[in-house]
DNA sequence: GTCTATATCTGGATAGAC
DNA sequence: GTCTATCCAGATATAGAC
């Protein structure tokens, strides 16, 4: 499966993608009006994940956020109602989209071969479209709450089983050799984050998302050989 | 080799380690006796990394530092003159013993499969003496200035050479086959990061450094077999 | 060398005009 | 719904006693 066919496939637009933002904080943001609340939700968001990206999100500042954004620091507050309330509606839309797009791309198929490659591209794939969103996940989740470094903490370890139940099954039905299926699980985790968590480094060196997932396959691949 | 051999090996005592901390920082720090000055700087350096471990450097206020160290406010600032200098510092004392620790393990060997089993026991076992230092050195490289950003790219980079330049010769000398050696080498860089940046998960699964050793070993040996 | 007290400023957050 | 002006807690950093 190429990047593109894969675009298509999810399809998640940027509208589509802050209208969700928007519809399931309505209660925390102040702001009625769905095309208002999405339009700025969209500043506000990428402003943030810009600013936290490059230096922190606590070294960011209300006023560095508002200049970036483009909306004074009053208007912000209508979206939020504080700093943490911010990064955690951040956090939780990217779990959640993360989340269901895997669910989606995996259910339905049965050979773990297959299923291997599909959960590989999906989960490099789709952290290359939502590169920003992952990058600020992994670096600031210490930074929040209890509850929702919980959560972070469980998305790890689920998407992680992803992996170790294909293994599992592969190693039933004797197409894969035996293998510590944790290890595996946690080794592929950690190459398909290493993609958007050094991302200046492959496209200095101009390999491919493509390329990268291929990589990855074969290498998995060849250690389950039997 | 065992961790133990290891450690005894490079023998990085916290005496030591904090001696040159003070030695190359000396033009710095308003302290001139080194034994009140080494002991303090232990307090400080450790308290910094707890406190910005678990929440970030930035997020870390100067009382939260004073209490932890057990050292005043004022008391802290003979011993750096900013924020901004502290973490300067410990970020450069971190990659000084890197650096040279790497180093000295592998000159002298040659055989490509020997040392490239060595750099990855040096480079595990290191991370897992000075977890703390590489954990807080990966987590707040992008709040660093640019000069210092600059030379943890380059000594992320240094590292990953290591591996290129072992698959490089491996492959001249026929032993291993015709892979992308850049691709290879920042897997590896992924997978030994992995363990000092997830330690919790490895932790909890009661996986020793000498197993992820082993594991990874045995799956570059796999992946670069003729 | 270390402490306490304090100067100074920046940050998050809000009130109220428009 | 958005902006400007402002409050004040808490931040970094320093001065000066001990």
């Amino acid at each position: 499966m190429n990047f593109d066919v894969f675009k298509n496939r999810v399809s998640i637009s940027k509208e589509n993608m802050y209208r969700e933002f928007f519809q399931e904080n309505r209660n925390r943001i102040k702001i009625k009006k769905a095309p208002v609340a999405v339009k700025n939700l969209i500043k506000i968001s990428e402003a943030t994940l810009a600013l936290s990206n490059k230096k922190g999100f606590s070294a960011m500042s209300m006023r560095d956020l508002s200049t970036e954004a483009g909306l004074s620091v009053g208007a912000l507050y209508s979206y939020f109602s504080s700093k943490d309330e911010l990064i955690e509606m951040i956090q939780q839309q990217s779990m959640r989209v993360a989340t269901r797009v895997l669910v989606d791309q995996l259910t339905g198929i049965d050979d773990p071969h297959f299923k291997l490659k599909q959960a590989i591209y999906a989960h490099l794939y789709l952290s290359e479209i939502m590169h920003t969103w992952f990058y600020f996940s992994y670096m600031e989740t210490k930074n929040l709450t209890k509850k929702v470094q919980k959560r972070a903490i469980e998305l790890e370890l689920f998407t992680e089983k992803i992996f170790t139940d294909i293994i599992e099954q592969g190693k039933q039905d004797r197409i894969f050799r035996d293998v510590n299926e944790e290890l595996v699980a946690a080794m592929i985790k950690a190459i398909l984050q290493d993609w958007y968590l050094k991302r200046w480094k492959y496209e200095m060196r101009n390999v491919s998302v493509e390329q990268y997932a291929r990589f990855l396959i074969d290498l998995v691949e060849l250690y389950l050989k039997p």
